[in-house]
RNA sequence: CAGGGUAUAGCGCAGUUGGUAGCGCGCGACAUUCGGGAUGUCGAGGCCGCGGGUUCAAGUCCCGCUACCCUGACCA
């Protein structure tokens, strides 16, 4: 009786929150984007209705914004979870002692922290990354070789204090990364586990629908490896320049474009194209940087103290947002793929009839519907239906209803077609 | 951080030689409309970024500050 209930509790819970009407929304679409908001990707997202400037590099996500974070935020949990990894939640406010032991509390060293006083006294900082706490809390847990390989991650609001946000979301003071750390006996290991990574960034850049922009590319490994890898998406506003050759299979980043690594990679500069492209993601190879400064250790077989070797993993989630939005989008607005669309369908009636109808088709549907009943006329519907970009509008009126069908409309190619109400 | 620019209604803008603020969109009411951002009538909405100053009088002139945007530098 009472699973019953609870059942039912759960599935009225999620009716609830997914369905989405405009009529009831507190969101409003803008004609013109607000004036600072110069970035594509900041004004058509602004004037969908998906996000909020508090101020420079500071945005909240609104009821559809945020649905597209989760989007993206599942397709994430679920490759990494496919690969064994854990999802934990840290903490943002930062204790300085295990970044003073590794020196990067210092602003000379991080120049980006943002820092705040205990009103009891003493600094505390907001966290702009998370490989010291991380090392430190797993401290807490890992101590044999039995524990360990150890994967682990989160999806976490960063600070950085940027000298200049800009680009709308694509560069902010405060951002959602996913930022996942590896924990390993051996450097072969860390190798394997890497190169699992590596597929798994494929598969979710892949399903993101950036599949076939986005490239893994080589960039500077700071001091424990010779390379790091980016995950590259072209985008014309992109910060970074990449030098790619015909087939792509070789991508680095315009930084370490030097005699020594075009050998190392077996290209020749002048096989090379340029392109601007947005930094989604990056992985690296830390080895002992942080677990030696912060004493992370284990036990082996033999009973002796080892250093853990360490990874870390990170993806800009809110970035990735921005990426999408901006390279999809034409001069009507929006164009989601269907993976990160916050709705599938946008549903339009016409007439008495068309409405009636709509009402009826999204009492089934509204889990993957944004119903536009506003009272208000088709063509200012329309409008808004290619602003906010989702992959297919639904049509009902009069006209469609004399086929008995509606008429759907890709969002991307345009084309449209009648489909029987019964087929939908 | 350097250089350049901006700040007036929810959004976009105008505001002349200083005289107490206006337009479009949006919002509310009514009517007529209803397949690509309708039309008409009436209406609500402003400490003119903040703080000083000059003046009988400042959105407007002067000084200072702040925020925001662009270019660059910076950027696990």
């Amino acid at each position: 009786m009472y699973a019953i209930i609870y059942i039912i509790g759960i599935f009225l819970r999620y009716a609830i929150i997914v369905s989405m009407r405009f009529s009831k929304t507190f969101v409003k679409t803008l004609r013109e984007a607000p004036k600072d908001e110069t970035a594509k990707n900041g004004a058509l997202l602004t004037r969908a209705g998906y996000i909020h400037k508090e101020m420079a590099g500071v945005y909240d996500y609104l009821p559809l914004g945020l649905r597209v974070l989760e989007n993206i935020k599942t397709i994430i949990r679920e490759e990494l979870n496919k690969i064994g990894c854990e999802e934990v939640l840290m903490s943002s406010l930062q204790n300085p002692e295990p970044w003073e032991k590794t020196g990067r509390f210092s602003d000379q060293e991080v120049d980006i922290w943002f820092k705040t006083e205990l009103s009891s006294g003493g600094t505390l900082g907001l966290a702009p990354t998370h490989e010291e706490p991380i090392t430190e809390l797993l401290k807490s847990y890992i101590s044999s070789y039995r524990d360990l390989p150890l994967y682990v991650y989160q999806f976490q609001t960063k600070f950085r204090n940027e000298l200049r946000a800009k680009s709308g979301i694509l560069r902010g003071r405060e951002f959602l990364m996913k930022d996942l750390y590896s924990f390993h006996t051996s450097e072969e290991d860390l190798n394997r586990f890497y190169a699992e990574v590596e597929k798994a960034y494929g598969r979710i850049f892949e399903r993101l629908g950036i599949g076939d922009l986005t490239f893994e590319t080589f960039a500077s490994g700071g001091i424990f490896s010779k390379y790091s890898h980016e995950f590259q998406t072209l985008l014309p506003v992109g910060e970074d320049t990449v030098y790619y050759n015909a087939d792509k299979s070789v991508v680095l980043n315009k930084e370490v474009l030097n005699p020594e690594v075009l050998t190392d990679l077996g290209v020749s500069r002048e096989d090379l194209e340029e392109n601007t492209a947005a930094e989604v993601g990056n992985i690296f190879k830390l080895k002992f940087k942080y677990s030696e400064p912060l004493g992370l250790k284990y036990i082996d077989e033999k009973n002796a103290q080892k250093t853990v070797y360490m990874g870390c993993y990170g993806i800009g989630v809110s970035r990735l947002m921005g990426v999408i939005a901006e390279r999809f989008a034409d001069n009507k607005g929006l164009v989601w793929p269907e993976s990160v669309a916050p709705f599938k369908y946008y549903l339009v009636g016409i007439g008495e009839n068309g409405n009636r109808v709509a009402e009826e088709f999204y009492a089934e549907h509204k889990t993957e519907t944004f119903f536009d009943d506003r009272d208000s006329r088709p063509g200012e519907k329309f409008a808004d239906a290619d602003l906010i970009g989702l992959p297919y509008r639904l049509v009902i009126s009069d006209k469609t209803l004399a086929e008995n069908s509606a008429e759907l409309t890709n969002r991307q190619t345009g084309e449209s077609k009648l489909i029987k109400l019964s087929e939908i």
